[in-house]
DNA sequence: ACCTGAACACCGTTCAAGT
DNA sequence: ACCTGAACACCGTTCAAGT
């Protein structure tokens, strides 16, 4: 749950100068317009305007752009890890079961929010922010855990376990983005199905013999 | 080989007002600019100024920013497709090689020109671009041929074919970028045979029983 | 046909100043 | 501390005009 509700008291009373939780509501308006025109369309001058401040105003909070951007991919992550963790802590202890619960979240998160989706999976590198570099790695060590378990249990191939992480991960996010640009169109409540039966087709393999 | 290197006469001769190919030239500007900048550093001024026009001479020849993008997302599919036949031609007939021969040509590409490789990966649909629609399509078919042969062949298991073909893609799309956003780290002349590795764990499986 | 000057409504970012 | 006015160097796009 990181998308703080904040129904605080606001703490702006007399003649009120000050905004109260800037911060905050820049990057709830980010989300916004991210969803709703894509990443692209996102300018600094766009949220302010919406929050109701001057634009200058973000500054104070963010770096510049990117910063902001960045630490939207940053809750996108938690959000994200959060969920995956609900959704392993509902699966059975089978390997197969386990991977596939962490694709259905990930679907699931991506075609609920494309906007955060777009950030995360877009065609940046957050080295340059620690923080989110951090989470992001956390969501990649869930994987690799469960990859790692499986070998153990003799259900999983043996192998590396970073590489074999990776090719999950590589294998949920070409499905999601080719959900996303609608080159392949699913039903919503037929989503996580679909995902069980693409990424389990990764799993098992399609070639006889 | 898409990239027309142009060394026509350039048809210009007497006091010269007008530029000879602007078209061609505002394209190549914009690969080179993706290439160096990424996507978003993409603009129409910036191709203009590199070219040496003033940058409204762009609207004779693309009605906007995003059609100029989607014509450089059309020759990109054009270079993709032309590389993967000519990969599929010196593969041999067995469904694995072939599958296999589409996904290294699909890398390959993708490393050598990351900035086409953005366009058409990228967040966006083409339906309203026709010409660009056609070349995803074609890709996408050439996919399509190759899964129904290793059917016929008995080598790949019965299965809708464009599932199946989609299933494909999105596994090389998904490993791609987790190349170029540098999560997986591949020098380039192993390139090829870390996506047999990793595409041939998708044909195969990485359950054990 | 092909190209441009001038203009409009936008950007991100900085400086100096206000409470 | 937090916010803004004015300014700068950019955008994409349009209109009216030049050859």
């Amino acid at each position: 749950m990181a998308t703080v509700r904040r129904k605080q008291p606001e703490r702006k009373a007399r003649g009120d100068y000050h905004h109260g939780n800037l911060r905050r509501a820049l990057l709830d308006a980010a989300v916004v317009i991210l969803a709703q025109h894509g990443t692209g369309a996102f300018t600094l001058r766009e949220a302010a305007r919406r929050v109701g401040v001057d634009h200058r105003a973000a500054y104070r909070h963010f770096a510049d752009r990117e910063g902001l951007l960045a630490v939207v991919a940053q809750e996108a992550y938690e959000v994200l890890v959060s969920e995956v963790k609900e959704e392993l802590a509902a699966a059975g202890p089978s390997a197969r079961e386990r991977l596939l619960a962490i694709a259905v979240a990930y679907t699931r998160f991506a075609i609920r929010e494309p906007g955060r989706y777009w950030v995360i999976a877009g065609p940046y590198a957050y080295q340059r922010y620690p923080e989110t570099d951090a989470v992001v790695d956390e969501a990649f060590a869930l994987i690799v855990t469960e990859v790692a378990r499986g070998i153990e249990r003799g259900e999983v191939l043996a192998g590396d376990q970073i590489e074999l992480a990776a090719w999950l991960w590589s294998a949920m996010h070409g499905l999601t983005h080719l959900i996303l640009i609608r080159r392949v169109r699913v039903r919503r409540d037929l989503l996580a199905d679909f995902t069980r039966k693409m990424i389990g087709r990764s799993l098992d393999g399609v070639l006889r013999s």
